[in-house]
DNA sequence: ATAGAATTGTGAACGTTTTCACAAACTCCC
DNA sequence: GGGAGTTTGTGAAAACGTTCACAATTCTAT
């Protein structure tokens, strides 16, 4: 009950990440117990779906009652590891990059930006809110020396591959990549894309099939 | 062969478009044919998959040669609706906003921001490389005006659902949406959604179960 | 205590997507 | 022109994900 043995799909970690912000908005209207009902409504789901979701980590309703909002939100929190805080880089301090680091949002939901890294000499040195921009050139050691667990990658499309290659070769296992780019890395390390052009893509293709659905 | 009759799958959709960026890739290296293989090869899919997909629309390879790197181009390009440019509004000219209007990227992939509003009165009336800011008051008729086709949303969560109902009350169907919150939209509208926070954590998810895998 | 109402947890059915495997179609070269 | 070598397009099989349906469990009220 308490490991999860089986294989759990990406789909389902997507749903409870949903989940966890459903019952945080529940928590704040003081809403103490939810059904899998009421949880399905709020998005995109049914309730069959949040409970099997549940089911594959353990058992944490009670029948005939539905879920504590408080017990479930800190299970989802535990499985999805975010019980601790982790320690990103962020790798190029331009536009995107930019909004990512005053973002607040990231630090109040454990993800501390610890590291900032560009290639620009205009922008190395620079204290943004604390935290000194450091020359890429330097990536090996400063990531190395400030324990970074994730690297989110800013950088232009042409230069991400260099830089990959470089944040896995110091046993990064985790990377955000914001480039329009297929990254090749070692298969024990997980990167989530995040490409705009690609969901502006397939909006484009929506629009022009409305009529054949 | 010509329409598409039958369903076509999510997955297969963001396929296309990772296909169509290999393709792109291919033809500026001067690669006039590739076989489903070398397509795969590029990214994270296997060959019969990228027939698989292809093969919903239309027969345009070659047993023996492979694709004909422009055509295909070309097809998918059709298949996508990218052979016309799409008027797009940006609602929220914050950090986000601001990072995607000026990535020149889009533009040139034929989506067209052509609309900026916002509320805050500082930036109102504000000139963005030729486009002015206008106050989100005047969305409905803003966005009528310019006949715009697809909306993106960089507004904070808080006024997201607000701003969605105004948008899709003036026929808009197709949304792209920033912030971190399930939007209610009736369902000829699209929605798709850029949900950071969400990858983050799909990735600490993948950390803690690293062992299990 | 017990009946009645509510809701979970889960095997089984169903549907969708991916992979397999191969005949058909084409190329290339001798 | 024919045979060897490729590679497509596609049914069929396998894998995967979602929905159904219901016994098991808990709560509430009397
Ligand atoms: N801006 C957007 O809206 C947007 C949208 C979609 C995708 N993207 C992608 O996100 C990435 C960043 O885009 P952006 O708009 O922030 O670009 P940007 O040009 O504003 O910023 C890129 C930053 O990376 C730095 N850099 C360049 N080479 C580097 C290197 N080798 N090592 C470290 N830093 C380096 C630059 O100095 C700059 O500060 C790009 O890959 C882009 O394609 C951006
Ligand atoms: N910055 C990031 O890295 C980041 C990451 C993930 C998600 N997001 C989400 O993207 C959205 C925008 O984030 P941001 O960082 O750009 O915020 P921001 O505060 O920098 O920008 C928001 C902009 O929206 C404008 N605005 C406020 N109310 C409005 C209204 N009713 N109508 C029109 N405009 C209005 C504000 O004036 C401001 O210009 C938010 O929902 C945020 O949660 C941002």
């Amino acid at each position: 009950m308490a490991a999860s043995p089986q294989k759990v799909s990406e789909s389902t970690v997507r749903r409870l990440s949903l989940y966890l912000r459903f019952l945080e908005e529940f928590e704040e209207k003081g809403v103490t117990t939810v059904s899998s009902e009421e949880l399905a409504g709020r998005g995109g789901t049914t309730a069959a779906q949040v409970r099997k979701d549940l089911s594959i980590f353990g058992s944490f309703g009670k029948r005939g009652l539905g879920y504590a909002v408080p017990l479930l939100g800190r299970e989802i929190r535990r499985i999805l590891g975010l019980s601790r805080s982790w320690r990103v880089a962020l790798v190029g301090a331009g536009r995107i990059g930019a909004a990512l680091f005053e973002y607040p949002n990231f630090r109040t939901r454990g993800f501390r930006i610890v590291t900032v890294l560009d290639h620009d000499p205009k922008k190395v040195g620079r204290l943004w809110d604390g935290t000194r921009i450091r020359h890429v050139d330097t990536l090996e050691e400063t990531l190395r020396e400030t324990k970074v667990d994730i690297a989110i990658l800013a950088v232009p499309e042409e230069v991400v591959q260099d830089v990959v290659d470089r944040v896995v070769s110091v046993e990064i296992k985790a990377i955000l990549n914001f480039a329009p780019t297929q990254l090749r890395v070692p298969n024990d390390v997980v990167v989530n894309d995040v490409n705009m052009a690609m969901e502006l893509e397939a909006l484009s293709f929506a629009l022009v099939n409305r009529a054949l659905r």
